[in-house]
DNA sequence: TGTCAAATAAGAGTGACTCCCAAAAAAGAG
DNA sequence: CTCTTTTTTGGGAGTCACTCTTATTTGACA
């Protein structure tokens, strides 16, 4: 979630060079060899030469579109739209209403459409199921909060590093992750738009877990 | 931060057989050979197998005693503490008041023994430092919200796995850590506890971000 | 078409981690 | 104390992620 990204996420858009196109190629096919190997036979029993070869590239290509194997999964590419969707709310309203707002808006897009959807189940049950992976998606979580972490802190008038808007960002963020989790463990039998308010209502009442 | 571990932290006291004092001695050995070897050439430059000649110890049983390279660092020591700090904690009083006095009390003691002070600033510069410690230390931290949530959720009369709960924890482990991450960043200018009081305060109001 | 820059392939090397088996050391019984 | 059993250790071979380097290819551009 931190880092480099195309501008489109899905469906060879004709733009850039041959160059350009030759690669969003490439990056697809390494990604999209890779999820079928590891639905066949696991994550951890699939080498990244045989990535590679069912992908129809070199090893060494594998590594340089993608730093770590676990890098092959996890995807960055709605930092951008959730920065600009929060860039975009007003000023006055609370930042906890606007990361309510975001998810509703860049969520309810990526669910609608089943591609997406599709995508995103496959990955979240491997950020379920292979301990790698999630610690990575963790760190990956991380960034986006600092990266909307910092827009907050322009918007209230904060510096880029204080307390309180990294303690905001890591809250909701490790809120919302714990929140996605359930979310596949249960078998995404609930909505998850509305276990986020959930979770996000919790935050909003100081956290306070009356018995039941 | 999960699974095993011995009962006295410091100072090798007399207790169970032979074979038990001789564990807990290999992995004391283990450990201080490698935050040695740390300070001194940095983590990624320390092979495994050089922690274990500077320990006397083949290369197998450092593996043997920590499952990774990063579990050396990491330590479990504090979460039975935690937990009975919060067991002991009357019935009545809110969570988040809870977990801030496992905070005062826990880390309160930390802090005032020296060694165990410095332990831990060593550490967390290592988690501050080295991607790889930082990855498996949020999951380390996670572990031991899944620990405190099940108490949690046990006082709250809420099923073990309730959303509510999760997000509780999960909110909370993560402000705290975060803090703890600005706390060394700030290269430890500032009073923890201190901090961390700020961090909770911010989660009792409803993560409410005025404007400065 | 020819030249330049970027992407790729191929190979060697490092280091974390696993598996397996034989040797050593401790625990317990007699 | 001695023999047997169990646990712990050490050593070696093997796998795999990842890095670095170099030669080759391929698209960009004049």
């Amino acid at each position: 979630m931190s880092g480099m990204c195309p501008r489109t996420p899905t469906s060879a858009s004709p733009q850039g060079s041959l160059r350009e196109r030759k690669k969003v190629q490439t990056r697809q096919a390494i990604r999209k060899a890779a999820y079928r190997l590891f639905a066949e036979q696991g994550y951890d029993a699939t080498p990244v030469d045989r990535i590679a070869a069912e992908a129809d590239v070199s090893p060494s290509t594998v590594f340089r579109y993608f730093p770590t194997k676990e890098d092959i999964v996890l995807t960055d590419e709605y930092d951008d739209e959730m920065a600009q969707v929060l860039r975009d709310r007003p000023l006055d309203e609370p930042p906890l209403v606007s990361v309510r707002q975001i998810m509703h808006q860049v969520l309810g897009r990526m669910l609608a459409d089943p591609e997406m959807r599709a995508d995103m189940v496959r990955r979240e049950e491997l950020v379920r199921d292979v301990p790698a992976i999630r610690a990575r998606a963790h760190e990956a979580f991380s960034a986006t909060g600092r990266l909307l972490g910092g827009i907050i802190a322009d918007r209230t008038g904060r510096a880029a590093d204080d307390l309180e808007v990294r303690v905001f960002t890591a809250a909701v963020f490790g809120a919302l992750h714990e929140t996605t989790m359930y979310w596949v463990e249960k078998d995404r039998s609930e909505d998850l738009v509305a276990l986020l308010d959930r979770a996000l209502g919790l935050l909003r009442r100081g956290l306070d877990l009356p018995k039941e």
